[in-house]
DNA sequence: ATTGCTTATTCTCTAACTGAGCAAATGCTA
DNA sequence: TAGCATTTGCTCAGTTAGAGAATAAGCAAT
């Protein structure tokens, strides 16, 4: 109740900027997770933001309509980036990135499976008893040589890979996708690495600016998403088995999920999804039952969605 | 893998426009938490953003170590709204907001008590037993003439109400403050609403544009991240009882814990504290254990968290 | 000193949840 | 009819979470 305002944030200096908005569309297509994006090096859509947008959203729904002739079902702010201009007096760029979900995808060649892009997030080969896998092998390797190469921050950094790639006793956490791609960006083992990108092709192709970070940020919200709310439903068909759905959420999080539990969490918020009575024969078993999403609740739902029945240890 | 780089999002159409950060910076001070912000109708620090600033967080940074002589102890964006212009042919503006956390409060006159700005937030004094709140109850009310006056969007209005704030057998969910205050903006109860402000002020005093929304917007953030992440030793000093750092998530949650489950869930995290050796008899009561943040574990942990330990039913 | 009040601290109990896996059901194919 | 693949139903044990009893340790008033 003061009554003097509070002195602006910066009193001088304001400068000429740009903003953009940057897209990373995500669908799944029989158990791969795909992005919008194409080019060399691969780039997300961008573009500049336009008047007649009445809001951002609506800028990256009217975008991706163009783009794969269908509505996004779900779209959610990501981040802000503010690059100071590339070269001196040059104009300051915002970037405000969404990431959005979709079913459809007309134009194959426009998307690019994200396990291409960022190789190290897909886990589900990883078994218990399965050898370990040879790329995280690498990875692993390269990270403890970046650890040992400076003793006062060995420590931490031991720590920091420990808990971001589950290294020791650790779980893997799908969501920490982020994170690690920070983590080898750092250790100079991606490709645009300031510090020298790593020699060899270990970590897959790096993207126009920093557009493979974003990627990380998107799929990092996802699969928290994917563990608050019931996000996955954007990306199936109408109706569809808990086989289907099952195989769509275990791509996005990229881990292999216990099927019976998986089942019972998702019958368990028992009005999420409702039997249509019909059947699926295609996956050579013992036919499915067809499940419908009660888009009815999803309003009220927002916030509750499908938890996943991790493995408890690796 | 294609050749050809996807279309811009936006093609034509560019305009001018301008960037500001708004700053949700939030302390807590004997049980009440607060927020600076000053001013007729009160608003929130902001202003445009400055060249000199390497990035945004620097900016916001920058900002709250003048304004508070302590730098934030924690920093997050919220999100990035584009309004435009005000009147035909003006600039585009582009409000980033920030959440930013401190300890130390010198100009107290600065800092507004939260729930005078958002006062159907607390429910700290809702027990299971006593009569409910009367705020709660004309809110209700007033609710159910919004929800019966569309008898189309009835049932759907019924089923927001109850989820959001709680009506029924639906619990309270302190994070969904966000939500409260979307649902009062479009029913018409709060001042800013546009489809004329509630008479009374039931809902509390508005802010300066969109100031109360950002507000909301943070507060729900600093709730949700209660939950993942140990951000509420950002708001404590070096020492603390376990009393005090319940009574300091009590205050931004909103809600009373239970004591000793609340103890058993921080003590359980056995890393997160540890005890100085010390006593504080401040209380009245037994003296109570002083403890120290164990920051060494706050990089790796970071995610990790404090989980609040709600009653169950209402 | 004793009583009473206040808060801190330790434990116990129970219901619910979670990870894991066995086994039956139901289709197809050889 | 046997064999295979997948779905579906169920059990079991370990863990977690909400609730509250009981005890400990200080202070203040009697």
């Amino acid at each position: 109740m003061s009554a003097t305002p509070p002195p602006a944030i910066g009193s001088q200096g304001a400068v000429g900027l740009r903003a953009e908005l940057v897209a990373v569309v995500i669908t799944v297509d029989e158990g791969h997770p795909r992005v919008l994006a194409s080019g060399r090096p691969p780039q997300l859509p961008a573009g500049p933001l336009r008047q007649d947008h009445q809001s951002l959203q609506d800028g990256v729904r009217a975008f991706a309509a163009r783009q794969t002739g269908h509505t996004l079902g779900y779209v959610e702010q990501l981040y802000t980036f503010a690059d100071l201009g590339r070269g001196p007096g040059a104009d300051r760029v915002v970037s405000i990135s969404y990431l959005g979900l979709t079913r459809a995808r007309d134009d194959v060649s426009a998307w690019m499976p994200i396990y291409d892009l960022l190789p190290w997030e897909d886990h589900r080969h990883i078994c218990a008893d399965a050898e370990p896998d040879r790329l995280l092998q690498e990875i692993e390797t390269a990270l403890g040589r970046w650890t040992r190469s400076d003793a006062a921050l060995e420590e931490e950094r031991r720590d920091r890979c420990a808990h971001v790639f589950g290294h020791g006793d650790h779980p893997w956490r799908p969501e920490l996708a982020l994170h690690r791609y920070e983590l080898l960006w750092e250790a100079g083992l991606v490709g645009e690495s300031p510090t020298g990108g790593h020699p060899s092709g270990l970590t897959g192709p790096s993207m126009l600016h920093d557009h493979r970070r974003i990627l990380a940020t998107g799929l990092s919200r996802l699969r928290s998403a994917l563990q608050y709310r019931p996000v996955v439903f954007e990306l199936m068909p109408q109706t569809f088995t808990l086989g289907q759905l099952q195989e769509a959420v275990e791509a996005l999080a990229g881990q292999i999920l216990h099927k019976q539990n998986f089942r019972r969490l998702v019958e368990q918020q028992h009005e999420l999804v409702e039997p249509t009575g019909g059947t699926s024969r295609a996956t050579g078993g013992r036919p499915a039952k067809l499940y419908r999403f009660r888009r009815e609740v999803f309003t009220e739902r927002q916030q509750v969605g499908t938890k996943l029945p991790l493995p408890r240890a690796r």
